[in-house]
DNA sequence: CGCGACGTTGATTTGCCTCAACGATTGTGG
DNA sequence: CCACAATCGTTGAGGCAAATCAACGTCGCG
């Protein structure tokens, strides 16, 4: 199972079998069961999870304790809390399952130890980021300049078997409206 | 000029005096003058802007050709569009300076031969990234949890100087609301 | 000086939320 | 394997935060 992050990697950096029976040694393929919480707020995350199959959530709570969906990660996507990961402070995040899924977990503690055993993570992992930022920010453009309706149908035509995957009522909480007014949009009763 | 750069880049990695040489051959500083374009829509992004004096904002605009303000850069961040930078796709976006500023500037083309000259820079830009990613998440975060109301004054208890350093209009559109608002917030005409 | 950019204020409109009630589906313990 | 609860989706009525539109004051700059 391993062979789907190398072959992920590979996309962006070359590694020789030595390096790949590396990272076979310090990446942890595990299953876990659905909805079972990879971080929790208040925790310091310990690991970055590669989906190597089922789909993830990071969310959080207000006061009110409504909960907010902040991303999903699939297959081939890195999930974490870098804030919480590289400076060890509290999370204010959680990570959970939505699908019964194989992750590959890389340990902050065996993170350095990786990277100074195979520095073409470095770049990896950069470019990673850098998609996940260029994410973050498609993401902020889409919440300014449309509307609850638009980023609907934008999403789903996107993304339409992923509409399938996921509860209804977590899809209006990652576009920014309530499950109420998704219904409402589903069923052509706006605009 | 450099040296801010460079002490910068000391946060987080070790450079010897060889690298630092070689930093100051590959990143050229620049003054540019105020309200100058970096970057403009549909260009493809040439560069990495580090704001060595000065601010920036990267903005977009819709059909209805109002902009909404992507993002600020002040002295020691990093500006640019790493989606076409990278995969050298027109932008969407464009980058403008707001005050006469003096940048640090890697080009695109020169950034492959600093990296396998520097190879610390991989992770020291790794480093760079994860606080953009975490600083992009954390506003999602307060657009979702907080008014428009709210927003304003966490910004401006947060950054207080920075509010007095650019139009309002603009933090208005970075904060997502209109001017007209702003100035009823600040007014204390709302709630 | 005069124009354009910026900020303010008020009246009106609207996108979406809140609340509440009710089917449908899922899952779990007896 | 069924009964019942909990979870999830739907629908409608009413309300509110913030947008839109329009008009006007002010400042900086060519």
């Amino acid at each position: 199972m391993i062979s789907v992050l190398v072959d992920h990697i590979r996309r962006y950096v070359s590694l020789d079998e030595r390096e790949v029976a590396l990272l076979a040694e310090y990446i942890e393929v595990v299953d876990v069961k659905k909805k079972a919480f990879l971080l929790k707020e208040g925790e310091v995350c310990k690991a970055n999870y590669f989906v190597i199959k089922g789909c993830c959530r990071s969310y959080f709570t207000t006061e009110k304790d409504t909960e907010h969906v902040h991303l999903f990660a699939i297959e081939n996507w890195w999930i974490t809390d870098y804030g919480s990961l590289e400076r060890k402070t509290p999370s204010m995040y959680y990570i959970q399952t939505l699908e019964p899924c194989t992750l590959g977990v890389l340990n902050r503690d065996k993170q350095d130890e990786l990277f100074a055993a195979i520095p073409q993570l470095e770049r990896y992992f950069r470019c990673v980021l850098e998609t996940a930022l260029a994410a973050a920010h498609m993401r902020i453009k889409y919440i300014y300049s449309q509307t609850g309706h638009e980023r609907y149908n934008h999403f789903s035509t996107l993304f339409p078997e992923f509409v399938q995957r996921i509860p209804q009522y977590m899809l209006a909480s990652y576009l920014g409206f309530t499950p109420e007014f998704l219904s409402k949009i589903r069923a052509g009763k706006i605009s």
